[in-house]
RNA sequence: GGACAGGUGGCUGAGUGGUUUAAGGCACUCGACUCGAAAUCGAGCGUACCCUUUAAAGGUACCGUGGGUUCGACUCCCACCCUGUCCGCCA
């Protein structure tokens, strides 16, 4: 959420950084400062009214106890009740619009985030590693998978619809070696603290990093009252933890790795693309949170990216880091970083992790601030990317590793997680 | 799910309709005393919003949440939430 305030001394700004974003929201700008002004003149108005009656309600008690009559003032103060009660609920009725419009305004987006409008546009910061080389036509992974028995598609369908996995064997086992493996990594290198969060949440934390109220149609809710919702990522738990804190300055930075399976609707068709593991409704990831003071964001997204990176280095993949432009990037983030890993079955570029540094955006939903050392109440800024999402990794590893025998190697960091195996 | 108890500032704890402007204490900050410290003494010390703005001052709201009664609610009424303890059910 934009901080009004700011909106409001700089208007210019905002409808500048939000017309590159190209989706139109740099309309909301002019709308929610009109809210703005209404709002604050009820607000001004019944103040005045709320003083000049705490004023002569003292008064009154006054006159009483030297047993005057208070009859007249009395009615007095009951008209100016009555007016006060108007003017708060007109107030509550803009207030409430005005925070709506707020909670659907994207971020502000750094200044280093490339200005376009599609995907096209994203900046490939680097690449990494070379393409896979085969003596063969390399297959996709559906292939792959369904002749080594380690996933089966048509039985998900059969049990979910169109768009689950069913992990088998030593499929499923891969499964959970690689979430192992992460979490390993992440905790034991990296510093963070695993977490292992509900799969469940309350709408407000949806709000918190920015899922509702603009994206609630991408979400699966599971019971009406009390209304819960399955995580579409970690990062909705794990952020939430500390909603409405204020935390102490030396608890920062936080470093949290959690490890959940995410549910989206992903309302767009079938078809390229999505076809095999690549778009699911259901997948596993690792996911990594960072809390920390304003002025160490940007460092620490670069360092959150290296981590994610870490991953692909070490069991060897061919990838990329883009920095997603202003037409591409999401709604909460200030700048965002794709790296995609190349699966060289389906020929594409496949994103296994976002990460995002939020600045302040989520901290204000979720009211989330440090102490500072002069004692000052200071939103924080939120981070996440993905250290990685599983299926695409999956896939990325059975097209990569996939030899002319039809096996697969598995890279030497995830053979301990196998019981020591080298190729499924 | 049932019964009972409770929810007030960073912590503790008073407060049953009007000098509550939330007492007192602890902690913290500054000052005095001291070579220094402790003790003692003095002062300060919540959050959010509005107005003004170089600043200061001022206003409003906030005692679990939401309603209600009243000129006026921490206080009275209603509903709900949460915590603790016990009971029931349960992998």
């Amino acid at each position: 959420m934009l901080d009004i305030r700011k909106i409001r001394e700089n208007p210019d700004f905002y409808r500048e950084h939000l017309a590159r974003r190209n989706s139109g929201d740099e309309k909301l700008i002019a709308q929610v400062l009109a809210l703005d002004e209404k709002r604050r003149k009820l607000l001004q108005e019944s103040e005045a009214l709320k003083s000049e009656r705490n004023r002569t309600s003292k008064e009154i008690g006054a006159i009483k106890a030297k047993g005057g009559d208070i009859a007249e003032v009395s009615a007095r103060m009951k008209a100016v009740g009555e007016q006060i009660t108007r003017l708060d609920q007109d107030l509550a009725g803009i207030e409430t619009e005005q925070t709506d419009l707020l909670l659907r305004i994207p971020n502000a987006n750094h200044d280093s985030v490339p200005v376009g409008k599609t995907a096209e546009d994203n900046r490939i910061e680097r690449i990494i590693g070379k393409p896979a080389e085969f003596s063969f036509k390399p297959k996709p992974h559906w292939e792959i998978g369904a002749q080594l028995g380690l996933i089966d598609l048509e039985a998900a369908t059969k049990i979910s619809g169109s768009g689950f996995i069913v992990f088998k064997g030593q499929g499923a086992r891969l499964e959970r070696a690689l979430i192992s493996y992460l979490l390993d990594l992440h905790t034991g290198q990296h510093g963070y603290t695993e977490i292992s969060p509900p799969f469940m949440v309350r709408g407000e934390c949806m709000i918190g990093t920015t899922q509702f109220p603009k994206f609630i149609d991408q979400q699966y809710a599971v019971t009406e009252e009390p209304p819960l919702y399955l995580v579409p990522t970690a990062e909705v738990p794990v952020t939430n933890l500390h909603r409405e804190e204020i935390l102490p300055a030396d608890k920062l930075p936080i470093r949290y790795a959690a490890y959940t399976p995410c549910f989206r609707r992903e309302a767009g068709a079938a078809g390229v693309g999505t076809r095999g593991l690549t778009r699911v409704h259901q997948f596993d990831k690792v996911e990594l949170v960072h809390i920390v003071k304003p002025e160490e964001s940007y460092a620490t997204l670069e360092t959150l990216v290296g981590h994610a990176e870490r991953v692909l280095k070490e069991l060897g993949l061919h990838y990329r880091v883009v920095s997603l432009c202003t037409g591409d990037i999401g709604f909460g983030a200030a700048k965002c970083y794709d790296i995609e890993v190349w699966a060289p079955g389906v020929g594409a570029w496949l994103e296994v992790s976002s990460c995002s540094n939020f600045e302040d955006f989520q901290a204000r939903r979720m009211n989330l601030r440090y102490k500072n050392s002069e004692g000052k109440n200071i939103f924080c800024h939120t981070l996440n990317g993905s250290g990685l999402a599983l299926p695409r990794l999956f896939i990325a590893l059975l097209e990569t590793y996939q030899q002319a025998d039809g096996h697969i190697l598995l890279p030497e960091p995830l053979q301990p997680y196998l019981g020591g195996l080298k190729k499924l």
